[in-house]
DNA sequence: TAAGATACGATACACTGTATCATTTAGTTG
DNA sequence: CAACTAAATGATACAGTGTATCGTATCTTA
């Protein structure tokens, strides 16, 4: 279980620096992708929000808050599944431009990583060589985490 | 305009020795999606096999044939934006177990390339330090061809 | 030709995301 | 505090995408 009380204050202080308003709504939605390891889509962000509430959550709302939620990069979108995730540095002061993922094909969690450098030269010899001057993404990389490889050992 | 007389025979010998059919309708969805550098989503499929047609292609149909099309390995998806496009390799004796891709953010077009070794060992060995052991992903990475870039210097 | 398998046509439907407008709430100013 | 303004939310309708299902047609094979 995420300690998500520690996570989310840190969250309040960074909207307080940049003005904006982490509403309860807000909030809700956050406190939910901080609590699951998954990456979740946005109408079953809203059946969590039910599940917990009398006050219902639309999914439209979902939408909306996830829009604002993404440009202050608490959250993230997994383009790939069109699944949505919390950034992992929500408590730290670590600046990412793209973030990449790699996704657990069996228990479907999601870590946050940052490629090396070397790494990206590598694909970006790649591109060049097919004819590309640029790249420039958000790579989402399917695998087997630690915890599933040993557990079908 | 490529010359997809030449690349359709290909692909029917090959469906010869598979043993399968290369139906009008899967031909003709091929056909389509072999002439356009780009790639096209199911229903942009359907309506082009209708405008050079009197015979109403159904989406359904589509989505079927692109099924069909891709355990044959004629066709893969993107699956960030869910757009089918023909392989490169249509004509040729080359296997490849998971394709990457280049998309041009500008002109939309896509490479199909092979990733080199090195570039799969740095990634691997990311995906390592953060608790993945194994990957194994079809890369699909943005970024600026050379003809766009020379086009907007 | 008859039987079975494969491919296709057609309809209905669930899911996802957007557009729009009304309403409420939160800040701002006099 | 009252009035105003902007932001956020509620609510409805709708378009796009993909699936499920059933019936029909076509091909294969004995
Ligand atoms: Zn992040
Ligand atoms: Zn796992
Ligand atoms: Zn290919
Ligand atoms: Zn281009």
């Amino acid at each position: 279980m995420v300690n998500s009380k520690n996570i989310l204050s840190s969250v309040e202080e960074k909207c307080v620096e940049r003005g904006i308003r982490l509403t309860p709504r807000r909030r809700q939605v956050l406190d939910v992708l901080v609590q699951e390891e998954a990456a979740l889509s946005a109408y079953e962000i809203a059946q969590r929000c039910n599940a917990d509430s009398d006050n219902p959550m639309p999914a439209m709302s979902v939408y909306r808050i996830l829009d604002f939620l993404q440009e202050q990069q608490f959250v993230h979108r997994l383009e790939t599944a069109n699944k949505y995730i919390s950034c992992s540095h929500l408590s730290c002061a670590h600046e990412h431009l793209q973030p990449q993922f790699l996704i657990c094909n069996s228990c479907r969690r999601v870590e946050e990583i940052d490629l090396s450098s070397s790494a990206v030269a590598a694909m970006a010899s790649a591109a060049s060589a097919a004819g590309f001057a640029s790249i420039s993404s958000q790579l989402e990389v399917n695998g087997l985490c630690d915890r599933c490889v040993h557990a079908n050992a």
